[in-house]
DNA sequence: GATGAATGAGGATTCATTCAT
DNA sequence: CATGAATGAATCCTCATTCAT
């Protein structure tokens, strides 16, 4: 947690200032750049556009913000959520079956996260990460390593309830995150992972996406109907 | 393909003023860019760079290449690898059961797309979409679409043969892509995907979400093993 | 006199607007703004850091200047001591030699001035000369040009007494002119013009000038001593 | 020797890499960066300004030196004249009487540095010693130092010879500095050290000077005419 | 063909100045 | 009166692009 910290105390100070301050500059910056971030990269965004699309001038943004970079990183903490703490605490609450909390999982990591603009965040980092290290570090502290964490517990209720079969854990785990990044990327890459002519429909992907995990695709062997196949 | 053609004819046209093709023009200009769009993102790669890893002088690149827009494009469309005609015809051929042609598929395009240098046009085209969105389209046309369609074919034999049961072949598809984009992401953006402590074993990653996506992660009914759930 | 009226009736008049003059006009504001256009210099003196140095925000200054060159010329005006006068008074009642007067004017004005912070307006004056032609100008008309006349009578009246040799009076008066030059700069210069190293005394400094401008430091000719010669 | 070292030969680096190039340019641009520091001081020059003198564009001279400081600190060292090690030698060399020495020496520095473009640095140093602390540093090193060490060798040789008296060498030193420092302020600082309007002949004020220094202005004793007094 | 010096438009950043509160 | 948030002109610096050699 160290790395994290001087991340966002760093901020949490500035926030103090701010609020005294116009209290919803900052914000509407944030907001501003966190779009057009996502949607250009870190070296195509200009500051100037960021200020004018959050309604204020260039040197505005330089009150609140020390440097493009700082701006950057302010975007990175900002929209980090905190929600992994909160589906730890429903995943120790959980009554019902591990097949129904993994559906619940990712169905209200959607509703929550990918279905915002918060899911920019991964984009963004997938492209700027090599440019931004320290920053890439920091998210996989606090993003990635803690939602693998979640997943893979949720996996090991299933085995230990016997619902699951046994399984090596970590590639498990990817088949959950892999439809999630997907899902991203289709939301912000426009065309460059499904086609721009297929309806992609996130809430039926994640349900097909989730009896895939569970049941596969292939037919049951009492079902194979022999005679079928092609010659 | 009346886009690519736009694109590539382009580039050959003007190769043709400057007498021979691919033969004369640096191919090591194109992998230095290569690498360096995928290392660093279009707008912070310097021509500069491009041209001294290439050993050459900034001067020579733009004999080659009319800008770095150019360039980009360049890259974009010499890295299009053309493994969807062959890999269309290795299906014609296929004699062995679906399974096994998916298998057989996802290994292949590990081995002769996701493993080399070229799969970094993905994330490449992941972070550049919206700034070059006629790239994008060709690169989509091209790419995205050829092979969705051939993903698809095979599970339609697979279906059509009875070894695999009815689905909406769309999201079927995307179990196939995204652990594909995953891979490449896992490869190229230093743990934004993955955890940089977890080891990632990209032919295990493929046997074992081929194993997920055949049969699924849940315990056959029979061998459910009831009075063994936590609670 | 017409030039330094024009700048002080000027700040005058503006200040009579504001109802009371140096009364309501900060003083810390010229206080703090001296200071830092001594130490860095015209250009590289930020607004906001006088103003905070003086312990008002930035905008209070723009009350009491209209802006910061009006800052700079009342800071000159401001510093432009009266002692001039004084000292002209001073000349006309003084009854001892023109030796004793002379250290006498030197010490004083060491004491009065150059000991001060007021000291700094010549280096100021000095390094901003070129930038401010008209300031300059002022200055000269105020400071230089009165304190010249001053010493000047000083060394007439020496030779008047037959204190003096006959001498051209106006390099005589850069005789003591210059140490008073020396002095400042010493003292406003870290170490460009007195190695930092060497230990200057400024009362030391102005007596061992004195007695080299009245008796030189050459050996009288009956103390020669031949045969001390090195070769 | 480190700091002078640090600063040397990395222009002296720098001269290698340039002396390639277009070779004239780097010294252009100096001469016109130490013209137009000297008559404005370092923030008030602007770049372009620099380059348009040079008569290049603006992002020529980034090209020979990294940045505004790096130009500032090559053209202190640029101008740093070696004479000191020359004036060392004819000391050594020198057989006539002191005072024709110390003649000599003063005339010679008003021709090979008073009198150039060189003694600018002086004054530049002056204004921006605060704002270049390590260059000030650079400077005394290389230049106050030595000259201050080379003064006081001729004082010594004098009184050795006995042809001075005995006296307080650091403050003799000053008699011959501050009169050059005076110099070098008339002629860069327009009237704000010696009066427009009143002539200032550099080699007649240096041999007045010396006049003063050796002999003093006293009329001696024996020539004192009582009854001239103005009483 | 190849070079690398030169260019200048473009973008980040600063800071004097304004003005609503 | 005092404040400090907001502005935008000014300036440093970068880098794609040109071109004489």
């Amino acid at each position: 947690m160290p790395i994290s910290k001087s991340f966002c105390e760093k901020s949490a100070a500035l926030s103090a200032k701010r609020e005294r301050r116009k209290e919803a500059r900052p914000g509407e910056l944030l907001d501003a750049a966190l779009d057009l971030f996502v949607e250009k990269g870190f070296a195509a965004t200009r500051v100037e556009e960021v200020a004018a699309r959050a309604g204020v001038s260039k040197g505005t943004l330089f009150l609140y913000f020390q440097s493009k970079e700082e701006l950057f990183k302010a975007v990175v903490c900002e929209n980090i959520s905190g929600h992994l703490k909160e589906w730890n605490d429903e995943f120790e609450a959980f009554e019902g079956s591990t097949t129904e909390m993994l559906g619940y999982c990712m169905n209200s990591w959607w509703e929550r996260v990918g279905a915002t603009r918060a899911s920019g965040l991964n984009k963004l980092m997938v492209s700027e990460a090599k440019n931004f290290p320290d920053i890439a570090a920091f998210y996989q502290q606090e993003v990635i390593r803690p939602g693998h964490a979640l997943i893979r517990r949720i996996f090991q209720r299933g085995i230990d309830r016997g619902e699951f079969r046994q399984m090596d854990l970590d590639y498990a785990v990817y088949s959950v995150v892999a439809p999630m990044i997907f899902l991203i990327l289709a939301k912000h890459s426009m065309g460059v992972c499904v086609p721009d002519n297929v309806a992609m429909d996130p809430e039926k992907y994640i349900a097909a996406q989730l009896r895939i995990i569970l049941h596969g695709l292939s037919q049951p062997p009492e079902a194979q109907r022999p005679g079928k196949a092609k010659a």
